[in-house]
DNA sequence: AATGCCTTGTCAATCGATTGCAATATCAAT
DNA sequence: ATTGATATTGCAATCGATTGACAAGGCATT
């Protein structure tokens, strides 16, 4: 009742194990006559063989398997990048890689440990969505032995093939944006430091910012994380400061929201009373009744880009794929 | 520069490469001398070895990988219960078993195709959040060579250990509270019905206003997605009803929050002109400016027990433990 | 008929770790 | 000194598929 392995089906044909495991592969079926070919592949079919692929692993040096890591996994814009990576890894839609998906909730040693995980388990490449400081060295030593491919974070000290969003032009288009409004005294709700996205974002609004005479309250605003919590909190240090800001730039959309909701509280309307910008284009930035201005993420691109980068690494290309930048776009609604 | 591999680590300490085996294991270490298995440590250590788990696989006949079906990546509570089990995988915090995550996205083959990836790579179990009646055989099928265990959404037909909420009792907890709160006819705004979750929660609900004597519109009004965008456009469907409920159900927080930014387009207040209610607790819910009335779900309760089927079932004890359905918990705040 | 090429298939080694069994060493008890 | 028990290590098979080397047969060319 069990299912056969190869040498079984190749005892019941009469023929060899490597007859079978040609006849049935990709690249070598052409090694075996036609009719044999067939043949065993009728055969494979109603016996139910199925291919062992931890054997095929093992002898081949490769898993087909790699390494996904990510910071989190209830944020929508690294799962839309996820699931744009896993469907560009199918070859004529039939899974050949499968992903080994682990989350980091950027906790310090989380990376390093996971990153063992997947070097013990072979991994053909490893894709950090999840790049951070603290994982620098991690992932450099992960990177001299096997591909390493970095997405939507980058690390500048590492220059590893990667596939990003131009955060700082983001920045930038929402500080146009704002500026165009005829607001005066902006404000930003950062995302945590510790990635380089809210980094970029932040230089790119505030040299436009400054670029185009618009000033922002003196003391800079951080989030301890990108949730909607983290972001109602930080409407009221916004309201700590000397002068209240009319138009607030928040790093995504979750912190947006909850920035937004914050204001409802205190009775306050938006945009008439504030302006609000958040980052992504998340789903719910469309739905929420005052639909939000925001700038939306490159998700295709850099999903699909970051399976080019694998693709070309691991067929070891000269000319390889390199790194590359995608442009967000700027998507006004009411909000700002 | 290459990792070494265990016959190149004996070959250096000058003993066999079964030694070196058992005196890295877990369970086998205790057959070799104290003085050798620590020095055999030290040198795998420093020497950088790292056990390849394809070939220790092969040799087992146990990948210590466990297949995750989920729905959705983008939900909440399934990502959460796929945290605590995750969590719950590790033994004494070291991860043993690794999950190799998969979405379905409740496409009807999709399940059966990431099955059958699963069982080649030879997972030692498979969990499914993402069960519909149209993966019902491909489970069955699965759960003859593998063990299967349904988390979240169950399937009547199939038997299999699982770990679920109650979702009929907190469909009924939530018409309990409306009707305290006077309300005399109210509505539900479902979830797509492929799964159990929201049939329960359905049956629940109008059960205990059938017994208590609340009307409900009569036309059930369906979601085709379980999101907010589905949610703001079911709204149109309960104003085309012919009596205006005072309160609705909504079969999930997403659901709920579509439902609710449509009622302020119309200029409604919720929970004056009309009461809403969610379930799952989601993180959002506390952070509206009008908080959610919802039902918290057995998140913890969920992926332990999850986690504790997968270890007996491996461990082929046979009092096994069973399949569990877990309480969840009626939150009242402002909306409903 | 001899030669060479091509097609098709077999043989056997191999990937790296695990494990049952056997072998040796050590020690205690008689 | 002999026996037996125990602790430690080595030997070699094994998991299932892949692949380089090679052999057999067929066919065409000269």
């Amino acid at each position: 009742m069990r299912r056969p392995s190869m040498k079984e089906l190749a005892q019941r044909l009469g023929v060899d194990r490597s007859t079978i495991s040609r006849a049935l592969s990709q690249d070598k079926a052409h090694l075996v006559a036609p009719e044999t070919r067939e043949k065993v592949r009728r055969m494979a079919i109603d016996a139910g063989y199925r291919p062992d692929l931890t054997a095929a692993s093992l002898r081949r040096g490769r898993s087909q398997t790699i390494g996904v890591l990510v910071a989190d996994l209830e944020n929508e814009t690294f799962i839309n990048v996820i699931r744009t990576l896993i469907a560009s890894l199918n070859v004529d839609g039939v899974p050949v890689t499968t992903p080994l998906i682990a989350e980091t909730r950027d906790k310090p040693n989380a990376a390093s440990r996971l990153i063992e995980t997947f070097l013990s388990r072979r991994v053909d490449a490893i894709i950090s969505l999840a790049s951070t400081e603290a994982d620098e060295r991690a992932l450099e030593d992960a990177s001299r032995e096997v591909p390493v491919i970095l997405a939507i974070r980058t690390l500048a000290a590492l220059n590893l093939p990667s596939a990003l969003c131009d955060d700082r032009e983001g920045g930038a288009m929402v500080a146009r944006h704002l500026v165009e409004r005829g607001h005066k005294l902006v404000c930003q709700v950062q995302g945590p430091p510790l990635a380089t996205t809210f980094k970029l974002r932040a230089q790119g609004f505030s040299k436009i910012c400054a670029d185009l005479g618009v000033r922002e309250v003196t003391k800079p605003i951080y989030t301890a994380e990108a949730t909607p919590t983290a972001g109602k909190k930080a409407l009221d240090l916004v309201f700590d400061c000397e002068e209240r800001p009319t138009a607030i730039f928040a790093h995504n959309d979750a912190i947006a929201i909850g920035v937004i909701e914050a204001l409802r509280e205190r009775g306050l309307r938006v945009p008439e009373d504030m302006a609000v910008a958040g980052f992504n284009d998340t789903r719910l930035a469309q739905v929420l009744s005052t639909p939000l201005t925001t700038v939306a993420y490159p998700i295709r691109e850099v999903g699909e880009h970051a399976a080019l980068l694998f693709h070309s690494l691991i067929a070891g290309e000269k000319d390889e794929a390199g790194s590359r930048t995608f442009m967000p776009e700027l998507i006004v609604r009411r909000s700002a």
